[in-house]
This record gives structure tokens, sequence and C-alpha cells, in this order.
RNA sequence: UCCCCGAUAGCUCAAUUGGUAGAGCGAGCGGCUGUUAACCGCUAGGUCGUAGGUUCGAGCCCUACUCGGGGAGCCA
């Protein structure tokens, strides 16, 4: 058997461990590039799309148990895929024999369940794979059985007749959870809710699913239980969009700013530096916590830990954006940020996403001019590319979002001083929890009347006091504001926080001084002023925020994966 | 971290305020059906979050803890 069967891992060829194609590198792999070279046996080379595709987890195997005619047939069905797949092989039964087809029918010759309701022609043939949502089983004539496979909101309906050979033994005994694949005739549908249903030729049982365990059921369930079933809610309606929407909006993030020449860069991770003095920490060390090394005054020695000093999980890419972007222009991130407060709310996480452009030659307009005109893009974005899922949230999430969408798309957002928000608030008609006075934080409170209340849109809020905002935004010549402002969003509050920098050293220093910061410890950072300085400016935007505020999902923990909170890490 | 609320069947909840646990959904079985949150009947399923306390008696009252939710702070 070829190393290319994905069955066998050593290479008949070369005789060395064969690492499929996706999965990491382990001890012990000697990656044998054999499959990368045309088959010594008929010249096919396989097209990098069936190795991208191949994934490294363990699923389940169709055993090719069908005669060789019946996978022609099933190849028959889609000439493209079958090209695309077999190539310029000379035969067909060779590659059977090697378990190509195999292949070819687990990986490329599926179609997905949201082309098949969209778009394929009534007569054709295709093959789906999914999850079963219901079934609606009948002992006498047939059962109606509805797929879902991520694609789309929607799931296919399978009609499997009792003429089918397994449907004693297995299709009467389905339920939900279980997984197929069903090959089929695509037909008009005579009921009702679906332009077509799928006729099965052939309707395959993968997995099945203990009906009395299978947590998901085909019923209405909290989202406080999905998420102790966060490994399995992503097969819900609910989850299901969120996903569609949180990948879609990524992509249409990393499109705004390629298509208008930023470069992507890639922040570190693990920083030396607590770069914002923007809340606690998470630490990283390999230090055994148990036998911590100590210097002479009993102190922890960190010369002896991995980096040889104090290292912490990123709160922001920020300072390292800056120095990209003073040698290159215009620059943005997207990756993971920590931050280890005990937040408890339903708008905050351990670890979250975020995106931080940053621009050279660019003041606080600019800023803020960027900030409105993005989002605007990502949420007009986000409607025209999810229409199904965004139709999903506005009718049982939040009968407001996609009204709110489209406004904010459409109207400019609303941009005043700090110091006029606080002559609006001193003079609303509030009984404030926190007092009003020029200099104060602005409270949750105060956030949400001026954009719930006064404005009923987006608020940037543009010129704080210097003594509430950290130290690298820019002073202004009143000595009193810095260059700072604030996107604030209904109900969600701060979704965006950004400044011009500060760019003049003396400025710069001083102010690093005044909040008792080691200026050494940024000497790289102070060497961006030293040498060039340019004024610029950029924001962060909070990555699960905004999709909250897209899709009205009301806590930010069923918006990502794996939500990391207090006290919570499970999965 | 602070304040408030909650934890009862697989899930969502009820239990007349201290007298020994019930419904809907889901599941199993049967019936019916081009059905689509299908429908009808029957059946199974619970150390009432954990540990103490009060009481003749606790799902219910008290204390502590754990977990979850909402609000606040911190922020994105």
């Amino acid at each position: 058997m070829s190393c290319r069967s994905g069955r066998d891992n050593t290479c008949d060829r070369t005789g060395q461990r064969h690492r499929p194609p996706g999965r990491p590198r382990l001890p012990g792999d000697n990656d044998c590039n054999h499959h990368r070279h045309p088959c010594h046996t008929c010249d096919y080379v396989m097209p990098s799309s069936v190795f991208h595709y191949r994934s490294s987890v363990t699923r389940p195997t169709i055993r090719p148990t069908r005669s060789f005619e019946y996978y022609r047939q099933m190849v028959s069905i889609s000439q493209t895929n079958l090209r695309l797949a077999v190539g310029n092989c000379q035969s067909l039964q060779l590659h059977f024999e090697q378990g190509l087809l195999e292949k070819v029918y687990m990986n490329i010759d599926r179609a997905l369940i949201a082309d098949v309701l969209a778009d394929v022609e009534v007569g054709s043939e295709v093959t789906i794979g999914g999850w079963i949502r219901t079934v609606r089983a009948s002992k006498g004539g047939f059962s109606f059985i509805t797929l879902n496979d991520g694609s789309c909101m929607d799931c296919i309906q399978v009609v499997a007749d009792k003429e089918l050979g397994n449907y004693d033994d297995e299709i009467s005994h389905l339920t939900a959870g279980c997984s197929l694949i069903v090959c089929g005739e695509v037909v008009e549908s005579p009921g009702k809710g679906q332009r077509v249903e799928l006729h099965g030729r052939e309707v395959r049982v993968i997995g099945l699913a203990d009906a009395e365990k299978y947590p998901i059921q085909p019923k209405r369930h909290t989202f406080e239980f999905l998420r102790t079933q966060a490994h399995l809610r992503a097969r819900t309606n609910t989850f299901g969009a969120v996903a569609r929407v949180r990948s879609a909006m990524a992509g249409l993030i990393h499109e705004y700013f390629q298509s208008r020449g930023f470069l992507y860069v890639h922040t570190p991770v693990i920083t030396a530096s607590d770069c914002e003095g923007a809340g606690e920490l998470f630490r990283v060390s390999t230090l055994d916590l148990d036998a911590l090394p100590r210097d002479d005054e009993s102190n922890i020695d960190y010369a002896e830990d991995f980096f040889s000093r104090p290292t912490y999980l990123t709160v922001s890419g920020q300072l390292e954006a800056e120095t990209y972007s003073c040698a290159l222009g215009n620059v943005y991130t997207f990756g993971p940020t920590f931050r280890a407060e005990n937040s408890n709310t339903p708008r905050h996480l351990a670890e979250f996403w975020m995106i931080e452009p940053e621009m050279a030659f660019c003041d606080l307009q600019g800023d803020a001019d960027l900030a409105e005109d993005f989002l605007k893009n990502i949420f007009a974005g986000i409607l025209n590319k999810c229409p199904a899922d965004m139709e999903f949230f506005n009718k049982r999430i939040d009968n407001t979002v996609i009204e709110t969408l489209t406004h904010i798309a459409e109207s400019p957002f609303e941009r005043i001083t700090y110091t006029k928000a606080i002559e609006l608030l001193e003079a609303a008609d509030c009984k404030w929890q926190f007092p009003v006075s020029w200099g104060i934080d602005l409270q949750t409170e105060h956030e949400r009347y001026l954009t719930e209340e006064t404005f009923k849109k987006p608020v940037i809020i543009t010129d704080y006091p210097s003594s509430i905002k950290p130290f690298y935004m820019r002073l202004s010549d009143d000595g009193k504001t810095v260059a700072a402002m604030d996107v604030l969003v209904p109900k969600i509050g701060e979704i965006i926080g950004g400044a011009q920098r500060e760019e003049r050293l003396d400025v710069l220093t001083e102010r690093m001084e005044a909040q008792s910061m080691n200026v050494d410890d940024y000497w790289w950072y102070c060497d961006l002023r030293r040498y060039g300085t340019v004024p610029h400016a950029g924001f962060g935007l909070g990555f699960e925020r905004t999709i909250q505020f897209a899709t009205g999902m009301a806590n930010i923990r069923d918006v990502i994966p794996y939500p990391r909170t207090p006290r919570s890490a499970e999965f």
C-alpha cells in the first residue's frame, strides 16, 4: 500500500514514517516527502487541495465495501470533482485499491447542504454528510430526517424509504445527533418550508448518538446549559450561526485592512512589559512553583526562569504595533489578548481577540475617521455576507439588530469632546449614582445615557483628561487633556478605545515618570521618538464585543467557542 | 472583588410557605401520519448543589462552601 493511503504510516518506498498532512509534527516523526512526488506506479500527483483537506483528527472511516462499479457511479456524479481528485491517473481501479476513492468520497465529493438548498437543480444526484437534528420516523412508510452540516442555518430534509436495505436495522432507529452520509436525488419538495429535499438512494450511518445520553435534545436549551456543553453547542442553530458570523467577520476585518494597504503584523503573545498598565497580567514561567529559586535576599530569582526575567501574556500588541507602524506606515494586529482581571460580567473574558490598527502620519481625527469607517464597513459587510444568520439573530435573539446595524452603516456617528459630554450629563435630568464633574472617569451609567438616551447611536468621545488616561496618549496643548477617543455603542458600551500617541520624547518620558514607570524598561519604545519620530495614532477593538453587538448575543461567553473566565477553563 | 438572585428528573420549571416530589419537553415501547417544534397512548427516570445546624419532622428555616445568572468596578 502506498504511503498516500493515509492508513499506513510507513512509506513503502523510503521506509520512513509518514506524518499525515495537517497534523503537527510530534516527537519521533520523520517526515517523508514521498507523497509530494509523482506516484511511481501511475504518475499521479496528489492535488494539494486533497492534502490540505485531510485532517489528522481520527474520524470514522468508510470501508470500501462497495463494488468498484458503485464508486464509479458515485464519482460520475460530479465530473469536476472527479478530475480534481483523480487527475491524470490511468486507472480508477488502481486508486480504488489504494484507497484513493475512499478519500474522494470522504473529502471532496460531498456537497454542502447550503449549496444543495440554494443552487442545485432538481433531478441532480448529490452526496451530503451531516448530523441529524430531528427524525420523524414512520413504521409503515418512510422517515423524514433533517440533516445539518453547518454550512448554513437550514437543514435539508432527507426522505428515507423503507425499501432501503438498512431501513429496519439502522434508519428506523436513528436519533438526533447521529451522523450520516446520504446519497440521493434532489427533488422538489411537496412539503412546506423548503424548496427541495433529498430522496435517499443510500443513507449510510456513520456515527450513532445514544439518545438517552446525547445532551443536545431537539428542544430549546438555555445558553447557561449549553455553556456546560461547549464541545457540542456548535451543533445548535444559535451557536452554528455565531460561528459562521464570527468567521465571516474575521474575514471582513482582514479584507478591510488588506484592501486599504494595512500590513498585518503578528505581535508577540509573550511579553516582558506590562505595556499599558492595563490591568492584571497572566504570568508565563517554567519555574517550579513548589520550589521557587531564591536569590540572596530570598526574592524569587527570575534569572533562573525561561526568559531570565519575568514574562507575561500580552494585554495588548499596541506598543509593538507602533514600532512597525513607524517603519511601514499603516499596520494592524488581530490576535489573542489576555487579562487576568477578576471580571465577572457578560462583557469580559480573560482571553479575547483584539484588532489594533496603528497609522503613521495620523492624528486623532484620522483615527476617529478610521474607527467609524471601519465599523460601518464591518457591520454592512456582515449583513451582506450572512443574511440568513443575521435574519435568525433578528428573529430569535434581538429583534433590533438588523435595524441597528443598517442604521449605523448609513448615518454618521456622533462626535463630542469629553468636556461636552460632562456638560450634557450635568444638564441631564437624571440622578447619577456616581456624581458628574469634569475630571471623573465616565461610568457605565453615563456612557449608556449618552449612547442610548441622548444620541441613540454610536458616540465617539474625544479629549479626555490626561489624569485618567495612560502615558502613551498625546498631551494636548491645553495641558489638561489627551488626544484620546472612545467609541461607545448602545448596550455594549466601550467597543473601541484609541488615541493619538505621544510622539515627543520629552513629554513622553515626563508622563511615564509621573505615572511611576521605569523609563529604561521602555527604551525601545522611546527610540521611536528618538529616531525619526512621527505623529501616529491607533485604536483597539474588542472582537467579541463587536460580534456581540452585531448578533445581539447578550453574553460574551456565547460568541467565543471556548470562553475563559475566572474559575472557568473547562474544555 | 462588592451587592442581589438562583441551584429539584436528561432539559425547562412547579410543589398551597415545615408534613415525605409533580408537569411539560426529551427518551423507550406501541399507534397514526408527506411529516417538518408533528400528533395520540403507555412506561421508565430524582440521596431536592455540597457539608453542617434548628425541628417530632426540612425541597422549604439558619450557617458555611461550591457552581450559575444579573448589576457594579476594571476594561476591549
